[in-house]
RNA sequence: GCCCGCUUGGCUCAGUGGUAGAGCACUCGCUUCACACGCGAGGGGUCAGAGGUUCGAAUCCUCUAGCGGGCACCA
């Protein structure tokens, strides 16, 4: 068989992926079992704007590492794809590429400038799943949904009625964030705070009747225009005469009153505070309470109304701030203007200054359904978010102090908000426009030209996905999902709302686990971002080092943030070269061998050391494996098949059964050799196949033997492919202690012989006699039967086991466990002087580790409180040393 | 303002009560018939600092410093 010294990513990662998707390996039906459990993910949607980053690539791999981990344990498994319309975001989009033809989404009007949008979204979004195939993600594609999909449409337009109808969503006219470049109005989550270095400025309001006045202090003195009022704290002595006096508002000559309220702090400023009710949230709530009038001066485009006066009218709002203060100034009303650092609210994606608006606008009540969400967590903990700290804290934190939510957008792109209005402005709320004609009594109405907020569409993603409203099988089936796994920006924005609309509509949880992944930075300890440009596209990097070494790379990032370091990727990629060179010298040597699990439970013939020991470490890798993946500890799992693989499986198991398996001669003894060696290098495969798709499917395929078989039973009967193998089970039975400690100890000699030859300067090829005293019969009966591999692995021209260890005098020497020594007599080539300076550095370090253990046992508290098996085991290892050390003694004092 | 996280060898990160780990980088030696994207052997850390709890602390508690993040209506 010609197989390539170097491995080949590319080629892999086209040969499999079109067949495992053809093949129908992705869809829960591949499963036959009918009593299969079940696992399912609803996959975060990626927006159909722009292209996958590493953050989605990262998510995507942990995914795919459970999805196809639980298909291999034979679960009915799901992992539901699809995408988000991206309300805002896309319509920014396709609306900056108008402008580049000259033109705004006006000119081509509503109906045509969506069209346009859905143009744009069939080619982006299929570009994103080319990339998601790329990444080998096992999604079932059949099932592929679009939040503005029309099933998925429907299900919003349910949800909004019954919320409605229940009095949950009402629209209203209230203070909210609106951006004046997007014309729009944004929720709390999408308003980002910035600090700010600005001015606090004093301004004095002088009282109507009398010759005192009050001074005010506010960042934003343009707003002045629209105060219509004072406030003090009804406990702030130095104002309680004024409460209930009228002052005339400068510039405007509007009488207005000074009111007390608690919200104002004295300590702030001079303890009064200009009221602006149309344009701060704060003062909005306190003309509430007061009845105070709301006075627009500000509209939408962030220019000063006629309401402001002749002088303001149409100006911007900075030129306006500036000009009021101008007027102060000349008027002498102006106290002081001082320095102030303060936070601004910033559109999340165009940076304008928000403007608060009073602006008619549809909300959601969130205290049911926030207690929804409450009691599921209090109750029973539910979701588990993973890690727990600080996640779980901070999501419940964030549900007590929930206010409502602002679910309509003045946009085009998106879910038209399903109300309509007659002529004499009745709502009507209908889930289509028939139905609204006919609660309406008349086909004269018209609908709402506002859409909602895409995290409303968002919210019902785990089960409109699933066919809700209708009763379908999938949602039975596949509701609640198993796992969310998420990155920590969108917990507000979603998984909490998915929680309380799952809890609303269901009844029932999304989700019974998040796991929220950490983030990847760039090389300098910063976020990517597009408009850094310090991002790295996943696309560059499958191509420089393959897909199966990146996703090793993401795997291990777990929920830490973690800079983003090639160098890693590189040592991925070269493991992914050491698996391609294991399985070459497995199968350049497999003639007259197959892969079969039924000739390793030592049935028919007895197994050697290392055949039990390897069978011992695969088990327990796999149990560690499955271990790792419960909690979503996917750095540990990896390191666990690392070390698996290169450490025992390549550099110990190849290396001690290579004698057998190269022979030149075809014998029963190599077959035996060969078919253990296609085994145990097939279920290794599996282990790895979750994380490395690819080469493990590349690799399998060209293993000998009957594959068919090698399928769960669940998946019996399928084209076989390594996806639907069955994942080791890492059996305890075949885990055995015994066996690794007599391995450990054959490993050992090799090593400390090596060292030796390395530290005296013997040639790699020169062979040397090696003598081996084991005072343990045990110990001995080990070392004579692995003479072989002991000679082979150490280039010994003969290897000699006896009870006591007799070598010449010009040997180098090492202490091993149990008793057992090594000497390498080297006539002629032992320096004494440098074989004295080896073994008595050798002694000085097992005495320094010796004199830290006898101090500890030497505090007579340490016996009386620590655990007997610590004391015992401390008290082991000084015997243990002791007798390397007195045997050390001995060889330093023959060497004379 | 409140809350939270991080600080471990040159670099990137694991470890979270019982003698400090990995990968990369570094040193030495190897074209050993799977692999130089490799093989073998090594060197390197008082686990940010101070105090405390404990028989025992990188690991738990307190404080300090540096870095990062989240929340908040201070005009």
């Amino acid at each position: 068989m010609e197989i390539a010294k170097q491995y080949d990513p590319k080629q892999a990662e086209q040969n499999h992926y079109e067949r495992w998707e053809r093949q129908g390996c992705f869809a829960p039906e591949i499963n036959r079992d009918e009593n299969a459990p079940v696992f399912s993910i609803a996959i975060p949607p990626p927006n159909v704007t722009g292209s996958l980053h590493m953050g989605h690539a990262l998510q995507h791999t942990m995914m795919d590492v459970l999805t196809r981990y639980k298909r291999m344990c034979g679960y009915r498994t799901l992992w539901m794809p699809g995408m988000d319309h991206a309300g805002i975001s896309t319509q920014l989009m396709v609306s900056r590429e108008l402008k580049k033809e000259g033109l705004t989404r006006h000119d081509l009007g509503r109906e045509k400038f969506v069209e346009r949008v859905w143009n744009w979204k069939a080619e982006s979004g299929g570009q994103i799943t080319k990339q998601m195939r790329r990444e080998g993600v096992s999604v079932d594609w059949s099932r592929e949904k679009f939040t503005m999909d029309e099933d998925l449409s429907r299900a919003v337009r349910e949800v909004f009625v019954r919320l409605y109808d229940e009095g949950m969503i009402y629209r209203g006219n209230r203070i909210v964030n609106w951006c004046p470049n997007d014309q729009t109005v944004l929720s709390d989550l999408e308003v980002q705070k910035e600090p700010q270095a600005g001015k606090l400025y004093y301004l004095r309001y002088p009282e109507k009747n009398g010759e005192r006045t009050l001074t005010v202090a506010t960042t934003r003195p343009e707003t002045m225009l629209g105060d219509t009022a004072v406030a003090v704290n009804p406990n702030d002595e130095r104002y309680r005469d004024l409460v209930g006096a009228t002052l005339l508002l400068p510039l405007t000559g509007r009488e207005i009153p000074v009111v007390a309220d608690d919200f104002v702090d004295p300590e702030f400023g001079t303890g009064a505070v200009k009221v602006t009710p149309a344009h701060d949230p704060n003062d909005y709530d306190m003309g509430v309470r007061h009845s105070l009038a709301q006075i627009v001066v500000i509209d939408s485009h962030a220019k000063m109304t006629a309401e402001a006066g002749p002088e303001f009218a149409g100006l911007d709002r900075y030129k306006a701030r500036a000009k009021v203060v101008e007027k102060f100034e000349e008027l002498g009303l102006l106290e002081k203007v001082v320095d102030y650092e303060f936070s601004i609210s910033k559109c999340e994606r165009c940076r304008t200054v928000i403007e608060p608006l009073i602006s008619m606008q549809w909300f959601l009540r969130m205290d049911t359904l926030r207690d929804l969400g409450l009691e599921l967590l209090e109750g029973f903990r539910k979701p588990r978010f993973v890690p727990e700290v600080p996640y779980e804290k901070v999501y419940a934190n964030w549900l007590e102090n929930l206010r409502d939510w602002t679910i309509s957008r003045q946009l085009w792109w998106g879910h038209q908000i399903p109300a309509w209005y007659t002529a004499d402005g009745e709502i009507i709320v209908a889930r289509s426009e028939e139905e609204a004609r006919a609660k309406a009594g008349t086909a004269e109405i018209t609908q709402d030209q506002d859409v909602l907020d895409t995290w409303f569409s968002s919210a019902l993603w785990p089960f409109s996905t699933l066919g809700w409203p209708a009763e379908a099988t999938d949602l039975k089936t596949f509701y609640p999902t198993s796992v969310l796994v998420t990155a920590r920006d969108i917990i507000f924005l979603w998984v909490s709302r998915m929680v309380m609309m799952g809890m609303k509509f269901m009844g029932d949880r999304p989700f019974d686990d998040v796991f929220v992944t950490g983030t990847i930075l760039d090389k300098h300890g910063q976020r990517m971002s597009k408009t850094k440009m310090n991002g790295v596209d996943p696309l560059e990097v499958f191509d420089k080092f393959g897909v199966d070494a990146t996703r090793l790379t993401l795997a291990s990032v777990g929920s830490s943030d973690t800079r983003w370091n090639e160098k890693q990727v590189e040592s991925y990629r070269n493991f992914a070269n050491k698996i391609w060179n294991a399985a070459r010298f497995c199968l350049m040597n497999s003639e007259g061998a197959i892969v079969n699990p039924a000739a390793m439970n030592g049935a028919t013939a007895p197994l050697a050391l290392h055949d039990r020991w390897i069978i011992s470490r695969l088990n327990k890798t796999a149990r560690d494996v499955r271990a790792s993946l419960a909690e979503y500890q996917f750095h540990e799992a990896v390191q666990t098949l690392y070390h698996f693989f290169w450490d025992d499986f390549c550099d110990w198991y190849i290396e001690l059964t290579k004698s057998d398996v190269i022979a030149e001669e075809a014998s029963p003894k190599r077959v035996e050799a060969r078919t253990h060696l296609l085994t145990i290098l097939e279920q290794a495969l599996r282990l790895l196949h979750p994380f490395m798709p690819y080469i493990t499917e590349e690799l399998w395929q060209m293993l000998p033997g009957d594959r068919a078989a090698l399928l769960h039973y669940a998946y019996r009967g399928a084209e076989p492919t390594i996806m639907l193998a069955s994942y080791p089970k890492g059996d305890d039975a075949l885990i055995d202690e015994a066996v690794e400690w007599e391995m450990q100890a054959v490993i050992d000699l090799i090593s400390r012989v090596r060292n030796i030859r390395s530290e005296m300067n013997i040639k790699p090829g020169e062979p040397v006699p090696l003598r081996i005293g084991a005072p343990d019969e045990k110990l001995r009966a080990v070392f004579l039967a692995n003479t072989n591999q002991i000679s082979r692995l150490v280039r010994a021209s003969e290897v000699t086991v006896m009870e006591k260890l007799e070598a010449p005098r010009a040997s180098a020497r090492a202490v091993l466990v149990g008793g057992a020594e090594v000497a390498v007599p080297l006539e002629g080539l032992v320096d004494f002087e440098q074989e004295r300076a080896r073994l008595t550095k050798e002694k000085e370090k097992l005495g320094a580790e010796s004199s830290k253990l006898e101090a500890q046992l030497a505090n007579p508290q340490f016996a009386e409180r620590a655990p007997a098996e610590k004391v015992d085991a401390i008290r082991a290892r000084i015997a243990d040393i002791e007798q390397r050390t007195a045997q050390l003694d001995q060889t330093i004092g023959n060497l004379g």
